[in-house]
DNA sequence: TGCATATATGAAGAGGCATTCAGATGAGCC
DNA sequence: GGCTCATCTGAATGCCTCTTCATATATGCA
């Protein structure tokens, strides 16, 4: 049931030891593509920084300007742009300009709901909490 | 309808120019506590390296031990170790130890649900995308 | 008891990332 | 045209993270 190291294991298994070949091997043939894994890593990363994660979660309910991103967010306009190019650069919010503002929205289905699922955790938590005091 | 700047906009609103304060400070009441968006980005950040990822895509299945992990993920043994130690700290892993052997398993429901979403999504554009060449 | 195996840990180095500051672009207004 | 305002950009800096190497713990076995 349990073999080890001599059989053919298919990518680099040079010296790792492996306890389940089998197992090592569904699995393996189950993991996504390399490419499609960074690039999801790559969409939770965006999302893994407080400050973009604010700024996607208050573009939840609709387009944005800079400034008021900026002050929903808490960080400076600038970084606000940085990181809304980031976010641009990465297809996941889209920009309309109107004069010289600048509209942001998201424009990534997949994003939305890892968002939606996210913030409906946290509302789960929130039930618990009894207050809702200061912001910061 | 649109105001500005002399409304109380509850935190720091001291040098950010604010277009739709109305907006704003809704957005600002639907934003999650401070301490649930720093923890969800962490989350994020935890799914957000390619290898962690592996780990964690590989043990949606089930568990697996440290060398199976390694040589499942990629990584040094050493490197997974870590990995993992970060993930148990956070309670996204759980260990159960047999022996010398140490099997981990997923222990978080809520990123059970991410990690689904996620590779559901990668699986769909796997069989649509064209394209998706150059980032920046 | 002593050795090999499986995992864990610490320290250190390299690279990446977020923020800030200063300045650039570009639209609206007089 | 010249000024202001909203946003964008680049460079610099400090922090954080991932990996590796060396070593530690600890289990199983002879």
């Amino acid at each position: 049931m349990k073999r080890h190291s001599d059989e053919p294991i298919s990518a680099d298994a040079c010296s790792v030891r492996v306890v389940d070949g089998d197992r090592v091997d569904l699995v393996r043939s189950r993991m996504p593509l390399e490419d499609e894994l960074v690039d999801t890593a790559e969409v939770f990363g965006l999302m893994a920084d407080p400050g973009r994660l604010r700024l996607l979660i208050a573009l939840r309910e609709g387009e944005l300007c800079v400034c008021d991103l900026a002050a929903v967010s808490g960080l400076s306009e600038s970084a606000t742009s940085h990181a809304l190019r980031l976010l641009r650069a990465h297809r996941v919010v889209a920009a309309r300009r109107s004069g010289r503002m600048a509209y942001y929205r998201l424009d990534d289905a997949h994003v939305r709901m890892l968002l939606d699922l996210a913030v409906a955790h946290t509302e789960h938590t929130e039930a618990i909490h009894p207050e809702r005091t200061g912001d910061r």
